[in-house]
DNA sequence: ACCTGAACACCGTTCAAGT
DNA sequence: ACCTGAACACCGTTCAAGT
């Protein structure tokens, strides 16, 4: 005698409906998040789930925000602030690959930002550490976060791809086969991050 | 007396629909093509959209595809391998920008590689006349493609915010707050590109 | 404050049929 | 080969109402 009073308190919470929601991405990808089944899996009315998150744009955002939160508390590791820069580009990568999913979500979006946010403040704390002055700093952040923006990009699309159980390229010829069969992605990271460090923080 | 004949020949092909529906992602953005909206501008039923170009999805590969063409017809200028390099990267750059809303359009379906595609072929070789030994062309390639796109990325993402009239970030502060107010993305591209240059292809 | 039911104005897509 | 009409199975979102 527990389901079937006309309708009590849900006792749902904004947060709750993110995990879920989440849980939905991560299996069945961003196009199977809808809000009628999400609502469905919560057991509850569609427009409990407005009431909760307004939308369905904020929703994503809310996704989005909350794998960023998770990434963000990274500690960079390591003895000089090249080393620890050169750590948290790494650590950032990895995460993002690793939820590739939410990652997916946020680049289809245009909320890259939200996820690499946490790791631009704290890159920028090191140069400033550094006392390498504030353009080139600035310069150099920038370059680093497209680095692994980029990076990312094209590596989960591979990813994705390669689940999809798709040929790399259908029209593939010479040098482009060669590009996307290319899987020394963990060197060509290094070559692109090393070489930006070597422009502002010579190494010793 | 000419137009309520019963259903004659439209006279429709593939390309005038792909280019009407260019037309409406860049006046209104890729949310705005519907295949009924792009059907009903063509004055024609859904079904002949349908009939030419099979589905939504691959109405949207078709405009990407389309944009690529335009930006494939690059050729690369300089006297030195180097130099020519270095044009390629920063005219795909501007080129991407300038189609904005195309560019868009290819990130939120995943398909920056066929924006991208022509330059690659064309890094690549150049590469190979430099002489440069393939594990590392393919590493500076792939990493200067990552570069180009992470920057538009990032850069498109700057112009859609700021087309909206929204502020650079809502919850800016210090160093995050320098970063998306931060405009000398040219200089930072220019320090990416010539420092993953210097890698392979040092200037003589 | 938290939740439901019913409805509005759309979608993409398919199927059978016309010329 | 090229096109229409009608329909299916969905969407996101809003509004009025219940407790």
């Amino acid at each position: 005698m527990s389901s079937r009073k006309p309708h009590p308190r849900a006792g749902l919470d904004r947060d709750e409906i993110v995990a879920e929601a989440v849980r939905i991405v991560e299996s069945e990808g961003s196009a199977a998040l809808t809000m009628r089944q999400l609502s469905a899996r919560l057991g509850v009315n569609p427009n409990t789930v407005y009431w909760h998150v307004g939308n369905r744009e904020s929703l994503l955002s809310a996704i989005v925000a909350q794998k960023a939160e998770d990434i963000a508390g990274v500690q960079l590791k390591g003895t000089t602030p090249r080393a620890r820069v050169a750590d948290g580009v790494h650590r950032a990568r990895a995460a993002i690959f690793e939820s590739a999913s939410v990652a997916v979500l946020a680049f289809e979006i245009g909320a890259e930002h939200l996820l690499i946010r946490p790791l631009a403040v704290a890159i920028a704390s090191e140069f400033e550490a550094a006392g390498v002055n504030g353009l080139d700093a600035g310069l150099a952040t920038v370059s680093l976060l497209a680095v692994v923006s980029g990076f990312t990009t094209v590596e989960l699309r591979r990813k994705e791809r390669a689940a999809d159980g798709l040929a790399p390229d259908a029209l593939s010829d010479g040098a482009w086969r060669g590009l996307t069969e290319f899987d020394h992605h963990d060197a060509a990271f290094d070559l692109a991050i090393e070489a930006i460090l070597d422009a502002v923080l010579p190494a010793s």
